[in-house]
DNA sequence: CGGCAAGTTGAGCCAGGTCAACTCCGGTGG
DNA sequence: CCACCGGAGTTGACCTGGCTCAACTTGCCG
């Protein structure tokens, strides 16, 4: 595959055309070799990556879209455990084993599959490439952790608060408004925070009548109170029983 | 500091000792470098880790214990997000910003931080090192991931026998017997699984009743039915629904 | 062996799960 | 461009697992 080849292929993915991401930092050698030795993959919801597939190719690199790590009990129930988005690499060598969980597409996704000995290389030779896959890996720690603490005593109405908060830190700075984009379905975010789609509607209704934020499609929220949102998702339970129903509307306040 | 007080000061401590951890990767210098560049620390139950003491040596190897990430809620509400042991090593640069949660020893700890500088240099020269750190790195993600889905959808039974098989995986292999070690109190326990300890207590005395382990002590377990464990943890409601109660016991078997 | 923290047991209650009916929305074809 | 269709989301009514609070027991450390 010729220079001109790996320009094509890799010049519209955000791993490259973000200088923050993990192409934009290797050499021309390295992106050429990476290049060679990767495949990019388009997937719509509900694709599973799994498998041969992990096993030759188990270094995933996300482009764009939001992928999950999903958990199936027996029973049926399901779990989403964690949320992917543009700029995350999942190293998946050796995984099949230990973790049940299975990686799925939720909407339009573009990865791109990387060989591990090309990676391994480039993780070794190139340091500032190695920081930067290094602290994506461990924001993908935190996050979880954080994730772990969001849903582990929290009720209802402070994990959607915290959803849209944390909605907010992984969106691009657009620098103008405080719209949030949702990237996920309603069902998917219940999933995601332990809860039942029934109670996701309920929570936003509830944080709609409260006025900390304006539901403006399924797609995005409009944050009108961010500092309440953020007392909210803080377990402050001053503001927490502050009723939020329509009919004893009260203007909120801070104390 | 001589070549023979780096042994004395590392010689006892697990990440050395155990072949398979970070310090025991490390050639003679940079053994000898890193013992120069790094404190050891004994804690015990409550003690924490922050402010000006992580900045300055943000790297954490634990030795031997058990470390906890602690989140607290406006109203008192605290959740403990993960649980570090014997061999995780902690990356907390510039973690202040973004997670509120604070490092929290669980009973006596000892552990040994380290100077970013000489780790990092360890990390960019030291390819076999840098494989067990990444390695590590990588199951505390992949361990936040699984232990979001256990508490996210899972009942009290489920969360607890999930937690008994954790335990399980990640305790030394003594290859003897199936005695679970329980490393962390009842009360952590329930912070850990999102439950009350009252719930954590009432699970344990299900499960014996069921007789699919024994309580040996508040510190340690013995699995009498690994296969039905394992069934409960993945939620079988085939296995839940026969109720644990001492007055309808029944002889539980397979499908 | 005394004192206190940790854990357990019991009774009652409520947040959120469940189930069913309804509405909305986006895509498709006439 | 509109009528239709099916899946996604919402609403309402009811029910239950586990939280709460309080009293009791156990285990641990000096």
């Amino acid at each position: 595959m010729s220079s001109h080849d790996v320009k094509k292929k890799c010049k519209s993915c955000a791993l490259y055309s973000d200088s923050k991401l993990f192409c934009a930092s290797l050499s021309g050698n390295e992106l050429c070799d990476l290049s060679d030795h990767s495949r990019t993959l388009s997937m719509k919801r509900g694709d599973t990556l799994e498998g041969d597939a992990l096993s030759h190719w188990p270094i995933v690199a996300i482009d764009d879209g939001v992928v999950s790590i999903q958990h199936l009990l027996q029973d049926g129930r399901k779990t989403i455990a964690a949320l992917f988005m543009r700029g995350d690499i999942l190293d998946l060598r050796n995984i099949s084993n230990r973790n049940r969980g299975a990686l799925v597409a939720l909407g339009k996704v573009n990865i791109c599959r990387m060989a591990p000995k090309v990676f391994a290389q480039i993780m070794a030779e190139n340091p500032n490439s190695q920081k930067i896959v290094w602290e994506n890996l461990r924001d993908q720690a935190f996050r979880a952790i954080d994730h772990s603490a969001d849903i582990a005593k929290k009720q209802a109405l402070e994990k959607l608060a915290s959803f849209v908060l944390e909605c907010r830190n992984r969106q691009e700075i657009t620098g103008n408004t405080e719209v949030i984009d949702i990237p996920v379905r309603r069902v998917d975010l219940a999933e995601y925070l332990g809860m039942q789609p029934e109670t996701v509607s309920r929570g936003f209704k509830d944080l709609e009548n409260r006025g900390v934020l304006d539901v403006i499609s399924l797609k995005a929220v409009k944050i009108k109170n961010l500092q309440f949102l953020r007392r909210i998702a803080d377990g402050d339970k001053d503001v927490i029983d502050e009723k939020g129903d329509p009919g004893s509307f009260k203007v909120l306040q801070f104390g």
